[in-house]
DNA sequence: TGTACATCAGTGAACGCGCGTTCACTGATGTAC
DNA sequence: TGTACATCAGTGAACGCGCGTTCACTGATGTAC
């Protein structure tokens, strides 16, 4: 059975998404408030002074978390929105559903995006990926307003925005794991999809 | 001007009021994670030990600024509906107004209030003062259903869950002051008008 | 194919620091009589 | 009105702890020739 251990030499190998790992468990312990490098070092087994050679910081590995959530945001966003199939306002929901899945099952990678207080100004690879994600959003809005008769077309911006800060809102008041939040006598899901008919209705409802 | 300084002798006289207003400086300078107990007490000009005295540990201080803030949030929201003069309508977007100007001008209460990652479990007094902000923009939902016709009234409690998700994804995503945060070419207050604009159209076009 | 050497990714010991918390204490305040 | 005493709200010194960071170092890896 010992080569089950494939015992790591002097290299560890992969360190730094060792790293990254370690820090998403950390933070699902304990929030991204109470997470320290020398911890994640500890728990990637290696010594207190090897994660500088990843990463510059404790910021800059929680930055890195973000980023890798993005990534996968945005991936999960554009995977349910596919195309737009079989038609825009399935798939627009569906995008919906997406976002607090999202917001669900990754917890860890949740809170580092958007709760760790990073600054997008410090970190451009954040806000770069956090357009990634947003840029789904605001294609799927233009393929919904297209649906809609010419007189009733709002900006897509702003659309996009309103949907965004709408799923935002769902999904840090109600959908999060933590248990720290109120519940409420309805799935988040239904709650948000009652809302975006809602508003796809006022849209077509005329100026 | 000696009489200026009031010379506090060994007894501070309100430490509790002022450890709150140290909390809340501090927090607004580092956020809510990178606050401590002793710099709030040396903030206050005493000992490390004197805070015990009035709150069990640091989260018991941080609770209560949230509180308060939560106090302060529903007194703003009740100002703002003002019983609904002139009319529901204007009333109700004076509300939201009121949401954003909240997050905006008092960032720590906020932070406090939604970041600090405090469980309603561990402080019931929290979820009921938070209860108390939400019942003035429950009571604001139920007397905008009021104007609707019959035929296409919502339920109150889910129109209050939606308004309160949009405002707050908002406030969260594009009011903080803090510079953190993506840019957005319109106002945070013009952003959310249009929207709850939108979603009243979407209730008053039928089911 | 072998060897020398540069580079890389780790070690581990050490440091200063500030935090949270405790303790026995003491000065100030309020109140019973 | 005065005095004794209980209670309260602070002191300040001390502690253990874990963190972030640095340093000179060393084992492993890759590559030029």
């Amino acid at each position: 059975m010992s080569w089950h251990h494939k015992k790591r030499g002097y290299h560890h190998g992969n360190l730094r998404e060792a790293l990254v790992e370690a820090a998403l468990a950390l933070i699902s312990e304990k929030g991204a408030a109470g997470f320290t490098f020398a911890e994640a070092a500890r728990a990637a087994g290696v010594s207190p002074a090897a994660p500088y050679r990843h990463f510059r910081d404790r910021d800059a590995l929680i930055a890195e978390v973000a980023r890798a959530g993005y990534e996968l945001f945005a991936r999960g966003l554009e995977e349910a929105w596919a195309d737009g199939k079989p038609d825009a306002r399935t798939a627009f929901l569906r995008l919906g559903h997406a976002y607090l899945a999202f917001a669900r099952e990754e917890p860890s990678y949740f809170s580092a995006m958007f709760e760790s207080g990073l600054s997008f100004a410090d970190y451009p690879e954040l806000r770069e990926a956090s357009d990634r994600a947003f840029a789904v959003l605001r294609g799927a809005c233009e393929a919904v307003v297209a649906t809609l008769p010419e007189t009733n077309r709002p900006p897509v911006l702003m659309m996009a925005l309103h949907i965004w800060s709408l799923s935002h809102g769902i999904a840090a008041l109600f959908a999060r794991a933590d248990g720290a939040r109120r519940t409420i006598p309805m799935e988040p899901e239904a709650l948000l999809e009652a809302a975006v008919l809602i508003y796809l209705d006022g849209l077509n409802s005329g100026d």
